[in-house]
DNA sequence: CGCCGATTCAC
DNA sequence: TGAATCGGC
C-alpha cells in the first residue's frame, strides 16, 4: 500500500466555516490525510475566558461544523487544553507534515500561534498562516506619521485602499480522508451549554449557529433588509440590521464574503440597492476592523483606558442596588430596560440601545465602563475581544476617536427619536403595553404604571453629576501635567 | 453615533 | 409662538 505521505493538520479558531477558509482550502491541496481540530483553549495566558452566551454559541458552532464536515468524509478533532500543548502533542502523535491555520489579532492568541509556529518548524513541520477574518490587517495600515490609526474615517479610508478584497473561496469539493484512531473530546463534556434552562430557551430561539445559519441571515438581510439599512437602521422597531454579528464573531462568515456579497455584481442586476445602503453596512463592517486595528495596538484595550487620562476618573463606589437594577431592566428607563431585557432574552442587543445603556450605566450610574463591558462580554452571543471593549471606551470618552465626554444621551429623547412608536419598548417591557407612544419614554411623569419602577435615578441631576465628574478629572489631568499639582 | 438653553427668524 | 440654528457643556 502506497503511503499517503504525512498527514496535514488544520487548525480552526475563529474560523468556523468550510467557504471561504484558506487553511482549510490550503490543507485540502496537500492531499495527504487531513485532521482537522478545535482546541479548546481556557488556560493560556492572555487569552479572554468565553462568558456565557459565547460558550452556548460555540456549542452550536461546533457542532454544525462537525456535522458539515461529515458530509465531506471529514470530522471535527476536539482537544482541550494550553493550545501550545495541544497543537504539538497532535503534530507528533501524527507526524504531521503540514500545518495550517487562519490568523488571529489579539494579543495573547498572537503570543500562543507564535510559540506554536517555533515549535512545529523546529520539528521540521511546515505551517503556513493566513489571513481570513480581517479585510486590512494591522500592521498593513498607518497614518502618514507612521502611527497605528485612532480615528475612524482616515483609518476606514485607508483601509479602502486596498479593497476590493481578494474573491472569497468556496468550499472545498471534497476534503481528503481523515486519519484513524484520533482521539477526540466529547463536545457533549465541554459543558459550554448553560445550566439555566431558560436562558439557554431565548438563546434557541433566536438564532442559528453555523455556517449555513450564517449564510441564511445573509441572504435574507440582502433581500429584505439592506435596502432599508441606511434609512432606518437606528430605528431598534425596524428589524433592518443584520444580525451577523455572532456569525462573524466566530468565523462562520467572513469579511470578504460580505464584502463580495453587496458589490454589484454579488447583489446581482435589479436589486436596485442605492450605493448609500451598501456604504454604510459596509461602514459598520469597517468598525469592526478598527475595532481590531486598535485591539492589535492595545492588547489589554479591555483593561485599560485608551485616553490615559481617564486613569484619573473618580470612579465612585459601585451602587450595586443599581447595577443589579440595569442588569436585570429593571431601571425605570423604558428604553434602557428593553435593552438589558433583550440582551438577557436573546443574547442581543440593537447597536443604537447598546449606546444607550452604556451611556446610562456610565454617565448616570457613574459605574466604571469595564463592568458594563464585562457584562455585555458575559451575555452577548456576539461578544468579540475588539468591539466590545472599544465600543464601551467610546461610549465612556476614553476611547479612541470617542464621543466626547460631555455627550451625555438623555434616554428619554432617544426612545422618542429612534423608537417613537414605542414598539421596540412594548416588545420587551410588557408592563407598558397599553402605554401611548407619547408617553412610554417617560411614563412615570404622566403618574406612573401599575408594576413597572419609577427611574432608579433622576436624569438631569445625575447627568449634572457626570458633567461635573469629568470636568473635574479634565482639571486634575491638566494640574498634574502640568507638575503643581504638589504644591 | 448629543443635550440644552439662548437666540434668531418665520409666520 | 414655535421651529431652526448656534455655542457651551
Amino acid at each position: 500500500m502506497a503511503s499517503l505521505g504525512k498527514p496535514t493538520i488544520v487548525w480552526l479558531r475563529d474560523d468556523l466555516r468550510l467557504a471561504d477558509n484558506p487553511a482549510l482550502t490550503a490543507g485540502a491541496r496537500i492531499g495527504a490525510p487531513l485532521v482537522v481540530v478545535y482546541v479548546l483553549d481556557e488556560m493560556s495566558e492572555g487569552i479572554r475566558r468565553l462568558g456565557g452566551a459565547s460558550k452556548w454559541w460555540l456549542h452550536g458552532s461546533l457542532d454544525a461544523s462537525g456535522k458539515a464536515l461529515a458530509k465531506h468524509g471529514q470530522r471535527l478533532v476536539l482537544r482541550h487544553g494550553p493550545a501550545q500543548d495541544v497543537l504539538l502533542k497532535l503534530a507528533d502523535e501524527l507526524g504531521a507534515g503540514h500545518v495550517f491555520w487562519n490568523r488571529r489579532y489579539g494579543g495573547g492568541e498572537r503570543a500562543v500561534d507564535a510559540a506554536i509556529k517555533a515549535g512545529l518548524k523546529d520539528r521540521g513541520i511546515a505551517v503556513e498562516s493566513f489571513q481570513a477574518n480581517l479585510l486590512c490587517e494591522p500592521w498593513t495600515i498607518r497614518t502618514k506619521a507612521d502611527q497605528p490609526f485612532r480615528v475612524f474615517t482616515p483609518f476606514w479610508n485607508a483601509c479602502r485602499t486596498q479593497m476590493p478584497p481578494r474573491e472569497p473561496l468556496p468550499a472545498p469539493d471534497e476534503l481528503p480522508s481523515p486519519v484513524d484512531g484520533v482521539g477526540s473530546d466529547s463536545l457533549a463534556d465541554w459543558k459550554l451549554l448553560p445550566t439555566r434552562p431558560d436562558w439557554a430557551g431565548g438563546l434557541r430561539d433566536s438564532w442559528t449557529p453555523g455556517e449555513d445559519g450564517a449564510q441564511a441571515r445573509f441572504q435574507a438581510f440582502r433581500a429584505e433588509k439592506l435596502k432599508d439599512y441606511a434609512a432606518h437602521r437606528d430605528e431598534p422597531a425596524a428589524d433592518v440590521s443584520s444580525r451577523l454579528s455572532p456569525h462573524l464573531r466566530f468565523g462562520e462568515i467572513s469579511p470578504f464574503q460580505l464584502w463580495h456579497g453587496v458589490s454589484p455584481e454579488g447583489l446581482g442586476d435589479g436589486t436596485k440597492i442605492s450605493q448609500a445602503n451598501v456604504d454604510k453596512f459596509l461602514s459598520e463592517i469597517g468598525w469592526r476592523e478598527f475595532s481590531w486595528h486598535l485591539l492589535f495596538h492595545q492588547p489589554d484595550l479591555a483593561m485599560r483606558n485608551f485616553q490615559p487620562r481617564f486613569d484619573a476618573f473618580p470612579w465612585p463606589a459601585v451602587n450595586e442596588a443599581a447595577l443589579v437594577a440595569w442588569r436585570k431592566g429593571r431601571t425605570g428607563i423604558p428604553i434602557v430596560d428593553a435593552g438589558m431585557r433583550e440582551l438577557w432574552k436573546t443574547g442581543f442587543m440593537h447597536n443604537r440601545v447598546r449606546m444607550i445603556v452604556a451611556s446610562f450605566l456610565i454617565k448616570n450610574l457613574m459605574v466604571d465602563w469595564r463592568i458594563g463591558e464585562a457584562w455585555f462580554w458575559d451575555t452577548l452571543v456576539d461578544a468579540d475581544a475588539a468591539n466590545n471593549p472599544a465600543s464601551w471606551q467610546w461610549v465612556a470618552g476614553s476611547g479612541a476617536d470617542a464621543a466626547p465626554y460631555f455627550r451625555v444621551f438623555n434616554p428619554v429623547l432617544q426612545g422618542e427619536k429612534f423608537d417613537a412608536a414605542g414598539d421596540y419598548v412594548r416588545r420587551f417591557v410588557p408592563e407598558l403595553a397599553d402605554v401611548p407612544a407619547k408617553q412610554i419614554h417617560a411614563a412615570w411623569k404622566a403618574g406612573g404604571v401599575p408594576g413597572y419602577p419609577g427611574p432608579i435615578v433622576d436624569l438631569g441631576a445625575t447627568r449634572e453629576r457626570a458633567l461635573r465628574a469629568f470636568q473635574q478629572m479634565r482639571e486634575d489631568d491638566v494640574d498634574s501635567s502640568s507638575g503643581f499639582d504638589d504644591d
